[in-house]
DNA sequence: TTATGTGCAAATCCTTTGCAAGGCG
DNA sequence: CGCCTTGCAAAGGATTTGCACATAA
């Protein structure tokens, strides 16, 4: 990395970012980064593969893909509709919500049915809506158990 | 199907939504739907095929998904994590919401910021909080249009 | 009988991984 | 120089599709 792009604030600021992940600083983690960064597109892969071609042309799809799951994993970004997808069915037809265990995977059903007008209020200038549900992640109970047993008995 | 089934509520209930949806009523069917009807666990595919396996050990993974496929799209029942998974990204730290445009496939931020305490107050006894979410799923508002100029000019 | 539904095998598609070469520190 | 990164090729895994046979209506 020349030093002329220390002057570049969003180089600065990502070369801070790596020394704090223990990283290196490669071009192809700054492009991604630049283009990421304050992006409100919700970018698919290929679409953060173009982009960054336009400045890498021999960048790979496979190295973007390592590099947002590694911004992914330190919570630089967050991945929507991870695919760790395995298709689930759901046959309950009342509106209701999901928590989602981060641990186990297992989904469960609750219900903050006043969730929905107020989502609906915010979200009404974006178009038509069909259906609202909040979606809680976390750890449940089970799993939360048996980390505190697996925490006490070292 | 024998007229003894005819007895059976969920199979008279099954008939009644397949002469709806003009479907004929077989044997695979019926069986995803006495497993999936009301079951709260949202199974993924293969639990719903092992189920399914006990009654009709024949039946293959691929008519498991056929007929999954066919009820989502009925709407008999809802599928969570659709595996029209493509990865992707969002690069907004702060706590917001989500609109997801059923047509076109976008994503739309949008902030309904009561959503989080009311689903966490909700959300409480099944374990620890790490985010919350709300997603309205709907036709955004550049579809809407699109579909209202296709009407009026046929 | 006739069109719909199903099993089987194979194709797709997205994502991940192994490995050797490249490049940051 | 040594270890972390990357490109390339290939593997993996989930879901879908083509086709011939089975079976509701």
């Amino acid at each position: 990395m020349d030093s002329q792009l220390d002057r570049d604030p969003v180089c600065r600021e990502f070369r801070a970012l790596c020394r704090k992940l223990g990283w290196r600083v490669t071009a192809s983690r700054l492009a991604v980064y630049r283009f990421v960064r304050g992006n409100k597109s919700h970018p698919v892969i290929d679409s953060v593969w173009e982009a960054v071609q336009r400045e890498l042309p021999n960048i790979s799809r496979e190295s973007v893909y390592r590099i947002l799951t590694d911004f992914a994993d330190k919570g630089v970004i967050y991945q929507l509709e991870k695919p760790d997808v395995v298709a689930r069915y759901d046959s309950n037809p009342r509106r209701h919500d999901h928590f989602y265990c981060e641990r186990c995977g297992r989904v469960f059903d609750f219900s903050a049915d006043e969730v929905d007008a107020i989502a609906r209020a915010a979200a009404n200038k974006l178009g038509a809506i069909t259906r609202v549900e909040a979606r809680v992640t976390g750890i449940c109970e089970e799993c939360l158990r048996k980390e505190q047993t697996r925490t006490r008995r070292p």
